[in-house]
DNA sequence: ACTGTCAAGTGGAGAT
DNA sequence: ATCTCCACTTGACAGT
């Protein structure tokens, strides 16, 4: 264990807070939780605190007074965030050294660092998939088009073989049905008057 | 008041 | 057994 958490767990103990509610879908046993977020320090209600601390100490006395503190979020400055950014930005992933090293830079503890770079991979993933859910639903619209194109084609050449056929009928804006002049078969010219070999048809 | 963002907690799973 | 990652969740805070 790092001497950051285990810092952190002596802290905790016996604090009573952050506890655990078991999640829809899967039930988990109820452990008596006694963690205190890392972010938050104790502070007298309403009371603004710089949290870029150094290692985080405990007394009996903040745990007994726990019932008229509150908990203050971590909002890591500017400078912080764009150096982890930056690290991201050439790995999203850290080895121990390069958290730590990372971690004593920023003046943060390891598990900060490393919970961001969790966070920032949520975040990253999060984004892809609404990326590619955009794609997928642009691509499932072409081939609908496509489809109903291709259907109305059909209904078209359906037509065809019932009633007279011409001997040229512009099918589409891209298509025409033509009969080839070597072959005398029913062909489709695309717009390159490349042909287009209609199946069954003589 | 409501909503979105984000740091952090939790437990499970896989690797070692 | 321990570590690390992930999915899911919570709660503080800021913006509207």
């Amino acid at each position: 264990m790092e001497d950051d958490e285990a810092c952190i767990t002596g802290l905790c103990l016996g604090l009573g807070m952050g506890g655990h509610v078991p999640q829809k879908g899967k039930q988990k046993e109820n452990k008596p939780v006694a963690c205190l977020d890392l972010a938050f320090e104790l502070c007298p209600k309403g009371e603004t605190i710089n949290l870029n601390h150094d290692k985080v100490e405990s007394t009996d006395s903040d745990n007994s007074n726990n019932n008229n503190r509150c908990r203050k979020k971590l909002r890591l400055s500017k400078e912080q965030s764009s150096m982890l950014e930056n690290s991201f930005k050439l790995h999203s992933t850290l080895n121990p050294v390069q958290k730590q090293a990372l971690a004593d830079q920023l003046n943060l503890k390891t598990r900060q660092v490393e919970v961001w770079f969790q966070n920032r991979r949520a975040r990253t993933k999060l984004k892809q998939t609404e990326v590619d859910r955009e794609l997928l639903k642009k691509h499932c619209q072409n081939l609908s088009d496509e489809n109903k194109r291709l259907k109305k084609e059909l209904q078209e050449l359906r037509a065809l073989k019932v009633g007279p056929s011409p001997l040229c009928i512009q099918l589409t804006k891209t298509a025409t049905l033509t009969t080839c002049s070597s072959c005398e078969k029913l062909v489709k010219l695309n717009e390159g008057n490349k042909k287009i070999e209609l199946e069954g048809r003589n």
